[in-house]
DNA sequence: ACCTTTTATCGCCATAAAGTCATCTAAAGC
DNA sequence: GCTTTAGATGACTTTATGGCGATAAAAGGT
């Protein structure tokens, strides 16, 4: 299919959203938590040191989002990744984040100007 | 390499703030008009349809989380995708989203609870 | 029935950031 | 040198959201 240069509006903010989840370091954590299967409410407050509200907040925003699931099990509430999508972008990011700094030690090395001969 | 469950709160810093800069649909709609090449920051105006300064704004931000380069030529500014990254990632979560849609509409197609047997 | 545990939600505050307006800087042309 | 044009920046307003404390709601155990 063609991708034009005039993206809908509606598209542009969906994926703005998708983002957005992302772009928190509570949320980043506590996805990290969940990478090794599911998890209920208190396990993460305690993995992640903040308010019990604090955590809720956030795991609704994802829910929300599409990016969690949820199933209640007596009076917890377990929460899992639903989109595995997730790791691979935060794995790509990650490594772009790497090769970036491992360049910028190159320029240090390099920078031999003020170097003997 | 590793991948430790404690993950350092600097890596998770960067990942959330590379992810901001994508969590904006002005800075989407000016990434998606540079995808064809460089711009000046007077078309990127023209095409957005907002203020200078606003564009401006935003290019600083990409700019300074090294997803732009700038280029200068006269009194004019020309700013070109530096990390081709950002389409590949705007690329998968677009298709998941799709995936998404698609899914839903199967899910109210397949809802024949009310139809005639 | 009561109390405890677990989770969700509400009200509040503080902060971050997008957008606008006005101003400032720098290069080009006269 | 002055004006014009392009872009950057600072002050300000508005909105969104992260975080906390308190509370409500739901399920289990006594």
């Amino acid at each position: 299919m063609a991708v034009v240069n005039t993206v809908p509006p509606e598209v542009i903010q969906q994926v703005a959203e998708y983002f957005t989840v992302l772009s928190e370091p509570m949320r980043l954590r506590i996805l990290n938590l969940l990478r090794d299967g599911e998890k209920c409410v208190q396990e993460l407050v305690e993995a992640t040191q903040t308010s019990q509200a604090n955590v809720s907040k956030h795991l609704k925003v994802m829910l929300q989002a599409g990016i969690l699931t949820r199933r209640t099990e007596g009076t917890s509430a377990y929460y899992s990744v639903a989109d595995e999508l997730i790791f691979e972008l935060c794995g790509l990011v990650c490594d772009r984040i790497a090769s970036r700094i491992e360049e910028q030690a190159k320029q240090f090395r390099n920078f031999s100007l003020m170097a003997r001969p």
